[in-house]
DNA sequence: ATCAATTGGTGGACAAATCAACGAAGAGAG
DNA sequence: CTCTCTTCGTTGATTTGTCCACCAATTGAT
């Protein structure tokens, strides 16, 4: 039972803040560079990730849910626009009549391999490349453990 | 005039990845804490500190814009969702007859007060105290380090 | 003094995310 | 078989964020 609350140092709210801070940044930036070459969302370019990362680029619903940690509805609703847009096709699956295959359409390959090798080159010029390769390791360290973290507590309390 | 792409190496695409994926998920727990606790959210809780850190709780409203790093736009909206909750309120700039102020009432700071040391608390549980004190060095650095960079070439392009 | 150009801020229309309720299919117990 | 419980996914309402046009005050030029 600590009572009296353990502020953070200052070089540990550089960390924190810092962290948030150059993410919405990133974020914003890589998003509208890849808005304006690609016409694709960073949401739009993670599904397709997710998709072409397996066989015929075709993903149960709730598993593509899991893959990119979105909630089932916002999936939904996202899916639903990439549709039409063309993007995605929905099928039927015939082994659970409840299920559905989100499957990434011609289109929407092609929209991803134009937008990929930019998308990356801009994540390296903003962001990669400013690294050494000492702060790569440690970022890529330290988030697998963070992550999971968060997962087991999320298991110990589901 | 480089043509090939230079992908990401494995550990290069796990740090990127990984800390995307990392602060989705830290912004997604930590948020939803500080809704259930304090009923604020993580933009309600940016405001206040703004204003708190600053005399009187008291700033030009383009100037808090900048020191969250909203539009202004977004910002606009948000204060006024803000002030419909008591949260703060709008002055009027007697020295510049368009320009507006936005004032933390004693209702925002009490709820920044209560908010505060379990969202700090929370922040370190899931990620400070996860970390090294030298992957906290690292962290600081490598952000401060990069959002340098990040103002410089929106200055150059801008 | 007047007239463009810039700055500070608002507001509405639209897009996207969250929340909660729902329906339809499967799974398990009796 | 039938009844309940869970899982899969959709839908609509509400909140939040973005885009863009706009107004009003200020500045600067002549």
């Amino acid at each position: 039972m600590e009572e009296i609350p353990r502020w953070l140092s200052a070089e540990e709210e550089q960390a924190w803040r810092g962290f948030v801070r150059m993410h919405d940044r990133l974020r914003f930036r890589l998003g509208r560079e890849l808005q304006a070459e690609s016409g694709l969302s960073f949401a739009d370019y993670a599904v397709l990730v997710e998709l072409t990362d397996v066989p015929e680029g075709r993903r149960r619903f709730l598993e593509l849910a899991r893959a990119v940690e979105w909630e089932k509805s916002r999936t939904s609703h996202h899916i639903a626009r990439m549709a039409k847009r063309g993007l995605v096709v929905r099928e039927e699956c015939p082994e659970d009549g409840r299920g559905a295959f989100v499957v990434i359409t011609p289109v929407g390959r092609a929209a991803l391999e134009a937008a990929a090798p930019r998308h990356v080159a801009a994540v390296r010029r903003a962001f990669i490349d400013r690294l050494s390769p000492q702060e790569v390791r440690v970022l890529a360290d330290l988030s697998r453990r963070v992550l999971g973290d968060l997962d087991e507590q999320d298991d110990g309390c589901g």
